[in-house]
DNA sequence: TCATAACCGAGACGGTACGTCTCGTCTTGGG
DNA sequence: CCCAAGACGAGACGTACCGTCTCGGTTATGA
């Protein structure tokens, strides 16, 4: 019965508003402290408009986080492969090491105690920039910069494992001398043999 | 001024039942439902007394886990530093796809959110764990297993990153059939090129 | 800025409630042992919801029991301003050796902790009551019955002031006889003499 | 079995030290803020050495003001009674404008919600004040100033009652001047006819 | 003279209530 | 039907005191 075209449409600067809000907030006092009330307070707002379109806290940290760093740091796409990964992680470890490592921090903190908050972060996030470190090593196999046999998820983490755990146990910073030093041992290790024969 | 030889002394029955408690409730609730006021009730022991040893929930819940986890993984000691090496991390994934590894998940998680919890997990759990793989390292480099100019940060990031990261993002088990092929691409690439040479 | 034509209205059930349940826990257990929780508790409302509407204990319980004593005890309005004193003092006294009597003593109590519950005493008590007085004194005057230069304050506090002192030290019951000469003593001091000298 | 005259005796430091601080934070903070662990670690004392000679905070508080308004605001003893009585009430007065008043509000405050307190301050208060009273009148009826058959109870009332409403009111001041208006009052109430007949 | 008993400070402890904060739901009036 | 404002019940937060209880150490007899 009720027509679904029927009353006032969805204001767009209302969503925006609320996920600016929520942005400048997860900057000032983290994930943790974050609260629904002082967003809806921030983007002047109504609660119950934030309660409406979102289900938590969450979700809500997690739209407005996505936003802020794409949906990927995207690959640049050159004709190496080895680069392209290369100038990625780069640029991914320069922004881990801003607010935004922070947050995600928060988000992977958070998401060992609420499995919602783990499946968002992994649909969300993860999963894309698996896809899209998976295009690339494909890309470079068919060069034959890579070796053809690769276990694909063996070398995702070994690409991005160690920065995780960097960002997240804070033993040492994410600085450009380790994470290029990292990586190379990583794409040495499955660049072909012939490769390094042929520089003997 | 205060002289820690005078008033009343501390109750260890007390200071148990509060981490009894704490490890109950983080088993029964998980982390981000608990509250001191229920572990005070739990516990049967008044909030203030909570107050008084832990500054917040963070460091509570990281002492009751500790408690859990149980002394440093053993480095085998043989005449192959890489054996002792794969040994080691074999069984370290053994432990951690068991309870052990839930715990460690949120020990890791909890630092996220306090710095002083993050200091207790680095110095109770982490350092010990680093300083003894160290040891094998350069146990190995002194053998002529491994290269001489090697940094440990990057190869103890390298080992343990890529299973941290399978642990706490959950998008894959931590099965051994990967940690050995990750495990080889590192220590193939700290291994001494002269070693190939002489095989070829 | 806050426009009160938004929002939720007020819920007068609520108010009431809490007023109820301040004055039946005020009847049980007193006034120091009074606690917000409990008579948030009882009334089946949330804390913040009387610390919105309440700034203390103090003036919850003001209002609570101004809803108990009844309006102004209506001077009577004959020819004479003494005899109309004299009967509205004895049947003050009589409404203040019952139930009223321990409620002012209540709230003259309260009055003593909290400067705003005493304006509250004084604006919805005590200046009433003062001001009908007044009227009574006036005409007595006007009449030719009372001295024309009396102070109305020093009056006042002759006339009910040891009614009030003898209910808030216990000492003596407000027994009528005591009344009867005290409120004698005072309007025979006001009293102009040449009444006196006429009867010589 | 237990001799009392062995053992250690009570230290009279201590027991100053504590009625010290006591009356330092009556003057501060007032009766209902004070608090016992506050008065302890002011007098640098355990709180158990408190609860050794203290019931509760009234009697405690009771004795630090006895000790500071001494037993009784001293009646000059002339030869004339009235001159007595009102040069004591003028010092009672004040005393009552001070930050003794205040204290004294605050009691006869609590009295109203603890019978304990009331009887405190009747019997170490209230009682030795109306008997010194008491004495200064009956001096005065032998002196043939006041009238033989006064009622007691009733001028002490008139004495009294009017001040201390005016101080738990504070709808106005205990100024002098109307405190010489209404003792006048109420003493040529009581002083024999003929002292006037005599003037005419 | 020296054991004994009470005194004393410090402060841990189980509690209760404080006053504040946020949660998620709801009601209201106005687009 | 959307929205801001904000009342509401619920309940945890971290703090302050309560009154009781060890502690270790300190006097002052009286055996």
């Amino acid at each position: 019965m009720p027509d679904p075209a029927t009353g006032r449409r969805r204001n767009p600067a209302t969503h925006d508003a609320i996920l600016d809000a929520t942005c400048v907030l997860l900057d000032e006092i983290g994930f943790d402290k974050l609260s629904l009330e002082g967003v809806a307070a921030r983007a002047g707002v109504g609660k119950a408009t934030i309660y409406r379109w979102w289900p938590n806290k969450s979700s809500l940290a997690m739209e407005a986080l996505l936003r802020e760093v794409g949906p990927t740091v995207a690959f640049p796409e050159t004709e190496s492969a080895r680069h392209d990964i290369e100038n990625q992680i780069r640029k991914l470890a320069k922004l881990y090491r801003g607010k935004t490592g922070r947050v995600v921090c928060e988000m992977i903190g958070l998401s060992q105690f609420d499995a919602e908050t783990m499946r968002l972060f992994n649909d969300n996030f993860l999963d894309p920039r698996r896809n899209a470190a998976k295009q690339v090593l494909l890309r470079g196999i068919q060069n034959g910069e890579f070796k053809p046999d690769l276990d694909f998820d063996v070398i995702f983490d070994l690409l991005y494992g160690p920065i995780i755990q960097r960002m997240l146990m804070r033993h040492a910073g994410i600085d450009e001398r380790h994470i290029d030093l990292h990586v190379a041992l990583v794409l040495d290790g499955i660049t072909p043999a012939k490769t390094n024969i042929e520089l003997i």
